[in-house]
RNA sequence: GCCCCGGUAGCCCAAUUGGCAGAGGCAACGGCCUCAAAAUCCGUCAAGUGUCGGUUCGAGUCCGACCCGGGGCACCA
């Protein structure tokens, strides 16, 4: 952009004090050099390091204010990222100046596959780049003005920061589950139980005639953290095991798009399906959206059943199903291809049929065999189950539509209520059993008669219906009235003849907790000669990532799915092999090699911005029961946990459950008082912005675009296509903050994406629109400022009426709409306001101050001048927010719309005190009201106080 | 296919939750200033609320069906 274009460039002639972009970049560099050398933000703790209990009581209420946790990128920041940290900087602020103790800062997510990624192509140390990343984040932000209190600011990669992530993972390994109490203990306990008898080992054997591996094999079984040889998900191309969260629905990894393959490896896992019912009980406790509660739901899957057992030549076959009153329909059964009992159950001559099915199943990813529109198939094992429920044999077949991962890996097939089973029944020439009898709308639908003759339907029945054919010698489900009774009754048979039992089933697998790479929190976990784990002890933390040129994995061939990980720690033979006294002497030990999930870090980051510097605890138990604490008095159920969570909504099943797991195992353990880490959820949107491909469909450089929605849009003079999307680097369509700071200041920046629609919304970002913003801060100045002195030019006379009266209605709602995060309404009247008084000969000062106090939380910058300029020492962040005077909010006239048939007639002036009676004869009074009604006689009249008059004739 | 959001002037967005469709910003147009232009300033214009039907004295708002856009889930037994 060329200067004489530049709308913001001062050309000789302008004022010396008007506000232009250089005097903003000259007074915000200032202001923040200012805070930070005043400690403005620093928000007192109660107790511990940075104590300051006489602050704490000064400040009144405490109140957590939370952005979702940044990675430091290479590239930098672009204006779509700090919505969110504005929204909320603006929210801190506006609070600080309503009487609360705020908790505001920021630390940085800073592990993870960028960073090492950029270290392995470039061969500088991870760390080197992370400081560079942090520093010019830092940087960008600092330019925001955001209200940080920088000594709470942290790093993942800090060892005094995963010193404490280890210490968490140590507690979790050194924790186990109890089912009875539905909470986490200290493994100690579940040792001295077994140790006195109060709890039986699996076999029986007492506690004491067990060998010291045999008991170790039962601890190690039921902790919450452990090593299993399970089906996991094994990425070439990263050269990492991926936790299932991570892998994309159609099978690749969500970092770096490479194919995820299923493999039986030895691996860290979490027991997070221990918390699976509190983890969806909790979330009636949240102030989240619908959205992200589903969601969570939906991930967490819980689906009430039962199991049922069916006898076959190879043994009990469980199978799980949501309908077991639908038992007496089943007529066959189906095995995932992987099932074990599989090669038992295969019959010689169906050998070779299944080894072709098995292998060719093998070769397909999950995905693959997941795409519901393809055909059914399947291969008959040979064999037969035996309905538990009628004595029915039934064919055992193995089809890729069941899946091993879910339930047993095995089904009931009912035909004529499923229509999965259905298809498959009808392809293979199965039966299909009628047990309930469809309603008549049901056949009137497909165009046939009624009947349970199932070949004439055209595919399955599923609902309520009566049942048919439903009943043996001891139950009898025909003429129950509903499938929750048949469904009460069916469970009650299957216990009662031990054929099996109501159950609830999880689709939420326990979290995959290991990787295969560098740039991660080395596990405090080393093995003995034998090979079994053990924490370190806590002296002994942090276990320092060790240095080394080689930070790579070694990476595959992305479709290798035959290969091994090998993580870049193992090459690291001196730290690997260790001497240690555990307890038995000095013994040699060999380290873990693996490294946490980038996710580990950011399970319980808020809490160490609490309390940064302690170096006894994590946290200090007060400082967390002060910040974190739950409030009752706000709700007698409340989890306490972060006031207010600002983020987006992709996190919804990764950093959002993990973290919530991981607080409630210290909730469990006692280590927390609150049950939930973010007691409010706010998802801010996104913003987007247009995108442009030429005809080879490659996106070109946004800003270098021209033309227009109507004329078309042209590159270079090649006509090009118009998208919106993220803003980001891949679509070349990335705004810099940077830019907007030259052309305009941060507080015009601040302004514009507060003021372009609510926080909740995605919107397209416009920079040609910000230039309103802009003016609005130049009008606000001139109507304070001579723009040739730079004087204060308010005035001390009073305001007159009509202005005051606007001033407190303008606060009123400017309070309430900040309060609530909508703080494009409440700039709306500002902006309305700033208007009214420009049209005034002098802005008075009883205008003025409460003016820059309100606008203080969106504009700090220029409001802190501003309240210098007006004669203030210090800071405006600690003035108290204006409040309204409810006498100047109401009216004495009130203007009544008079409707007639709904279509206003007339308005008409009324005392605001005026009765009901005493409006409708105003109405009926009024001039153009009553040639309206051209001597027609009102039917009936409604008035609505204070909002409008209705005559129906 | 299922579950969430959202659709209001050319564009971004408001509308006290059933009460006069417009608060604010951009753009456009006109004017002041200027030799001229930019910037600033002053003023003006603009949609009947995605579609169809219903409830009501009155519907952007409530109900029903559908269309479009964005997001999530999906052979989960």
């Amino acid at each position: 952009m060329s200067d004489e274009t530049n709308p913001t460039t001062i050309s000789n002639d302008a004022p010396p004090h008007r506000y232009s972009a250089d005097l903003a970049l000259d007074l915000e560099l200032r202001w923040q050099d200012w805070w930070d050398d005043n400690g403005t933000f620093e928000a007192p703790n109660p107790a511990g390091p940075l104590a300051d209990p006489d602050s704490v009581a000064a400040r009144g209420e405490k109140l957590f204010v939370l952005d979702m946790f940044p990675y430091p990128s290479g590239v930098g920041l672009h204006v779509g990222h700090p919505l969110g940290f504005i929204g909320t900087d603006v929210y801190s602020r506006f609070k600080r100046m309503t009487g609360h103790n705020v908790m505001y800062t920021m630390g940085f997510d800073a592990f993870g596959l960028p960073a090492e990624q950029y270290a392995v192509q470039t061969g500088t140390h991870p760390a080197i780049t992370t400081d560079a990343n942090i520093a010019n984040m830092r940087r960008q932000l600092r330019r925001l003005g955001l209200s940080h209190d920088n000594r709470r600011s942290i790093s993942t990669t800090d060892p005094e920061y995963y010193r404490w992530t280890q210490w968490i993972f140590s507690q979790i390994f050194n924790a186990w589950y109890d089912e009875e109490q539905q909470t986490a203990r200290p493994i100690d306990e579940l040792i001295a139980e077994f140790a006195s008898g109060t709890r039986s080992t699996p076999d029986g054997r007492p506690w004491a005639e067990l060998t010291a591996g045999e008991r170790a094999d039962i601890i190690d079984d039921r902790r919450l953290a452990y090593v299993s040889e399970a089906p996991v998900n094994w990425c070439p191309g990263l050269g990492t095991v991926v936790a299932n969260e991570e892998v994309t629905s159609d099978g690749r990894s969500d970092r770096g798009n490479y194919p995820v393959f299923k493999r039986n490896m030895r691996q860290w896992m979490m027991r997070i399906t221990a918390y699976a019912d509190r983890l969806i009980d909790d979330l009636e406790l949240l102030d989240w959206t619908d959205a992200i509660k589903s969601m969570q739901r939906n991930w967490i899957g819980r689906s009430h059943g039962a199991i049922v057992h069916f006898a076959s030549p190879a043994g009990v076959i469980t199978v799980f199903t949501t309908r077991p009153d639908t038992l007496f329909g089943a007529s066959f059964m189906v095995l995932s291809p992987e099932h074990p009992l599989v090669d038992e159950l295969t019959t010689p001559e169906q050998a070779a049929a299944i080894d072709e099915y098995r292998a060719e199943a093998g070769g397909k990813k999950d995905f693959e065999r997941q795409d519901e529109s393809k055909e059914k198939t399947g291969v008959f094992t040979g064999s037969f189950a035996t309905n538990p429920i009628n004595g029915e044999r039934v064919p055992v077949w193995i089809a890729d539509y069941v899946l091993m991962g879910y339930g047993t890996g095995a089904i009931m097939a009912v035909p004529c209520g499923d229509e999965r089973d259905f298809e498959f029944a009808t392809k293979f020439k199965l039966p299909i059993p009628a047990i309930q009898r469809p309603p008549r709308a049901w056949f009137d639908e497909q165009a046939i008669e009624p009947t349970l003759d199932t070949s004439q339907w055209p595919f399955a029945y599923v609902g309520n219906a009566p049942y048919v054919q439903s009943s043996n010698d001891t139950l009898d489900l025909n003429g129950v009235a509903s499938v929750a009774d048949g469904v009460a009754m069916t469970n009650a048979w299957l216990e009662a003849n031990d054929a099996g039992e109501a159950t609830i089933n999880y689709k939420l697998r326990d979290w995959l907790f290991s990787r295969q790479r560098y740039w991660g929190e080395p596990f405090p976990i080393v093995y003995d000669a034998e090979g079994r784990a053990h924490t370190l002890p806590d002296e002994l933390l942090p276990v320092e990532l060790p240095e080394t040129d080689s930070f790579s994995p070694r990476t595959f061939d992305a479709e290798d799915k035959f290969s091994n990980p090998e993580s870049p720690l193992d090459r690291l033979s001196d730290w690997v092999d260790v001497e240690l006294d555990l307890g038995e002497g000095i013994q040699t030990y060999r380290r873990d090699t693996n490294v946490m999930p980038q996710w580990a870090g950011s399970c319980w980051y808020e809490m160490r911005y609490l309390d940064p510097t302690n170096t006894e605890r994590f946290v200090d138990r007060e400082v967390e029961q002060y910040w974190m604490g739950p409030r009752t008095e706000v709700r007698p159920d409340h989890p306490g946990g972060v006031d207010l969570y600002v983020g987006g909504v992709e996190h919804a099943v990764l950093h959002l459950l993990y973290a919530r797991f991981w607080h409630k195992v210290l909730f469990d353990l006692g280590h927390v008082s609150s049950k939930e880490p973010y007691a409010r959820l706010f998802n801010q949107g996104y913003i987007q912005a247009a995108a442009f491909k030429d005809e080879r469909e490659i996106y070109v450089e946004a800003t270098e675009v021209e033309g227009d929605d109507t004329d078309g849009f042209t590159f270079n003079g090649e006509p090009v296509a118009r998208e919106w999307g993220k803003m980001g680097k891949s679509l070349k369509n990335a705004v810099s903050p940077d830019e907007m700071y030259d052309q305009y200041g941060a507080d015009t920046l601040r302004l514009y994406e507060m003021a372009m629609g609510p926080l909740d919304a995605s919107r397209p970002w416009e920079t040609s629109d910000v230039i309103g913003m802009y003016r609005f801060l130049q009008r606000l100045w001139r109507n304070m400022v001579d723009e040739e002195t730079g004087a204060c030019i308010v005035s001390k006379d009073p305001a007159d009426d009509e202005t005051r009266k606007l001033l407190h209605k303008t606060i009123d709602i400017v309070r309430t709409e900040m309060d609530e995060l909508r703080f494009n309404t409440a700039i709306a009247k500002l902006i309305e306001l700033n208007n009214a008084v420009t049209k005034l000969d002098v802005m008075p000062r009883e205008v003025a101050e409460p003016m820059v106090k309100m606008l203080a939380p969106l504009v700090p910058h220029v409001a802190e001048e501003l309240w210098r300029s007006l004669g203030h020492d210090g800071t405006i962040a600690y003035v108290e927010f204006p409040e309204a005077d409810p006498a100047l909010l109401v009216d004495e006239m009130i203007e009544y719309p008079v409707q007639i048939n709904g279509k206003v007639r007339g308005h008409i002036q009324v005392a605001a005190d005026a009765d009901q009676q005493a409006v409708e004869s105003a109405a009926l009074a009024d001039d153009k009201v009553n040639a309206s009604l051209d001597g027609a006689v009102p039917k009936k009249v409604i008035v609505v106080p204070g909002r409008m008059v209705s005559i129906v004739i």
